[in-house]
DNA sequence: CGCTCCACCTGAACGC
DNA sequence: TGCGTTCAGGTGGAGC
């Protein structure tokens, strides 16, 4: 699911409902995320006040007054944050494995079917983000910088984007819509982009990012909003999961579906070379 | 070190 | 209806 526009929205609206929220109680009923949730777990995070919640490529960290600890969380591939104004009901679906409540009587329920997400509280998250890319969304992410950091990379440009220590926060889907919006064909070499090639993909992802976090995020399957309402980007697709369809730039060619790395890449041969 | 590939899971969609 | 197969938005680590 959940690329940086999902994890954005999530993350908003958490940093809404839940600053200065006092945990109460922390329930674990499945232990085998990503990572095993240590039984230690509970007792640290029970009776701190949350101070800060903020967005670093795809984790979600949240910080609290008088420690150092952070929590921090990944959503994987379909993990999702539901906020409950209260605490009604004892009524738990299979799949949501951590429940937080706090003092105010307000509920966060963390759900995951895969269980590829993950929630572990660490004394230095920086440690995490130590070789992660820059954040797209903010100024030090350049034609330039970008242009740098593909240099000598032998791997697709589709790859590259991918890779997280190249660039923080998109995923498979995004990267075929900036591709496209770019006009830059997915199986060209990383290092062979210009510098004008370089600026507009930069140009492209900050846009594209940007709409995509204004509409909600995209919800194919997995992805919702902490209300449990779906985003809408997913409408604005121009290539992602269209194959056979017509390219909305050109009118002309069929939008074609390719592997890559075993994972599928969606472009239109006409536009984008 | 850089790159590719696989494993980690469940559920939905599809074909027979 | 049921059963098997395939695919899915991520990423850490194995292997080359």
């Amino acid at each position: 699911m959940p690329e940086l526009p999902e994890v954005e929205i999530v993350c908003r609206e958490m940093r809404q409902a839940l600053l200065t929220q006092i945990i109460q109680k922390v329930e674990v009923r499945e232990r085998r995320l990503r990572f095993l949730i240590p039984p230690a777990f509970e007792k640290n995070l029970e009776h701190l006040t949350i101070s800060s919640l903020q967005r670093r490529a795809k984790y979600i960290l949240v910080g609290f007054q008088g420690t150092s600890d952070t929590l921090v969380i990944h959503l994987g591939m379909s993990g999702r944050i539901s906020l409950l104004p209260s605490a009604e009901s004892t009524l738990y679906h299979k799949h949501e494995h951590v429940i937080f409540t706090f003092t105010s009587g307000k509920e966060m329920r963390f759900f995951d079917p895969r269980r590829f997400g993950s929630m572990v509280l660490m004394t230095t998250p920086a440690s995490l983000f130590h070789k992660i890319g820059p954040e797209p969304l903010s100024k030090d992410f350049s034609a330039i910088t970008l242009k740098d950091s593909l240099l000598n990379k032998k791997s697709s440009i589709k790859s590259a984007l991918l890779n997280q220590h190249i660039i923080a926060g998109l995923g498979n889907i995004y990267v075929s819509e900036v591709l496209h919006k770019a006009q830059i064909h997915p199986e060209r070499l990383a290092k062979d982009l210009n510098l004008y090639e370089c600026d507009a993909l930069v140009s492209a992802i900050k846009k594209i990012l940007q709409r995509a976090i204004a509409a909600g995020g995209s919800t194919l399957r997995d992805h919702q909003r902490t209300n449990g309402e779906a985003g809408s980007f997913q409408k604005q697709f121009a290539v992602y999961n269209q194959e056979g369809k017509n390219c909305p730039n050109c009118q002309e060619s069929m939008i074609e579906r390719i592997l890559q790395a075993n994972r599928s890449t969606y472009f239109c041969k006409k536009c984008q070379h």
